[in-house]
DNA sequence: ATTCATAATTATTGATGCAAAATTAAGTTT
DNA sequence: AAACTTAATTTTGCATCAATAATTATGAAT
């Protein structure tokens, strides 16, 4: 039995996820043009899917597509990674003032239990970014928004292709870990207005060690 | 000389304005599965750029697509709706504090001009909603983050599949304007504050009058 | 030698073709 | 007559093919 045998997504969308890795790890670099005959060849896949792939890519801001030129790594500024960190930032603390409202003891535990894996993952950077996602994730789950989930996903693959300046100046992890304790903290304790503001102090700090 | 002698945009993306057009008037209903043949044969064009325009229209929400069923469109319901104004609130009312900070002379003359024009469509439905839209996105482009334009841009799209619950109970308009009004001003006399509590204000009675 | 024009190559865009899967229809059996 | 099985049709998903536009290369003229 073949290991593809059945499978349960369009070929697009798995294209389309593996070049987003490319993206991310600098496979293809910001700016570059995608070459679709040789990566379809290289797949060995036809064009279409690919195609299919990259306007999905498109729509998310990651690729740029241009007329009769077809699509361009997209080459994301300085400025645009400001201006993305801001839109995270009111949307995730938004999202954590209204959970510090709505969050019941079971969204409590789940908070804290990430938080503990999160402090357990300090010294490992990959585990630490997975662990870190998956916080912020938890968060924007509770608060109970699908569209404001599906805005911030999009967003946060923008700043993925900037991974390097993204996080990690020496010493942002234990800061990370303590302004996440303070959020965790405004959340349980129903604080909707400390709650926001923990997470708006997060993302300026993030935003201050990546510049 | 034909009327299509030289076309700027690739097909797919008139071919997705079109759509949108006809999903935004009901010529497709929602939840309803869209026939890719039939609506090919009806544009004279091929299935292949109409796929790519759908998969356009599945990144921005407005239809869904279902593995090996095909393209169906998305049905909005009032909880939806609902969460789309929150956010629509939410980076609207930042958007107006920012520009409060930032605006300069010119910027405050353009945004009192469009409120003028505004007034002066109040008895136009049509007209109204297109300056309306006009004055938003200018405000938009001067708080200065093409991330947010974009974002803000996919989540009006969504609001207009049920564009007849949107807006306009009775009396609708003439607040609507006066609201405009104290957003004008709070901009105008560069009180970030009072210009991000007014375009709040603003989207809360939007919503409170269309449900 | 440099610049402009034209030809050749390459790449994107859109159309068509084909196979697999899903739905619908038909037929048989209990 | 109802239900299950099987056949036929429809439709999706991917591949291939053709045409148009853009870029590069070649050559001619000043």
């Amino acid at each position: 039995m073949s290991s593809l045998a059945l499978k349960q997504r369009a070929l697009y969308l798995d294209v389309a996820e593996l070049m987003r890795q490319r993206i991310y790890n600098r496979g293809l670099a910001p700016g570059e043009w995608i070459d679709e005959l040789r990566i379809a060849e290289e797949l060995g896949i036809s064009r279409t899917p690919l195609r299919e792939a990259l306007k999905v890519l498109a729509s998310e801001g990651l690729v740029t597509m241009k007329v009769r030129r077809g699509a361009y790594v997209t080459e994301v500024s300085s400025q645009d990674l400001r201006q993305v960190y801001e839109l995270l930032s009111l949307l995730e603390s938004d999202a954590a003032a209204v959970v510090a409202c709505s969050v019941d003891a079971v969204g409590k535990t789940q908070l804290k239990a990430l938080h503990q894996t999160l402090i357990k993952a300090a010294n490992n950077t990959d585990k630490f970014f997975e662990v870190n996602e998956q916080f912020h994730m938890r968060v924007l789950e509770l608060a109970n928004n699908r569209w404001r989930i599906q805005v911030v996903n999009d967003l946060r693959k923008v700043m993925k292709v900037n991974r390097q300046t993204s996080l990690l100046k020496s010493g942002r992890i234990q800061a990370s870990l303590q302004e996440h304790q303070a959020v965790v903290d405004a959340i349980c304790s129903n604080d909707a207005a400390a709650a926001g503001a923990a997470m708006r102090a997060h993302f300026d700090n993030g935003l201050a060690a990546a510049q």
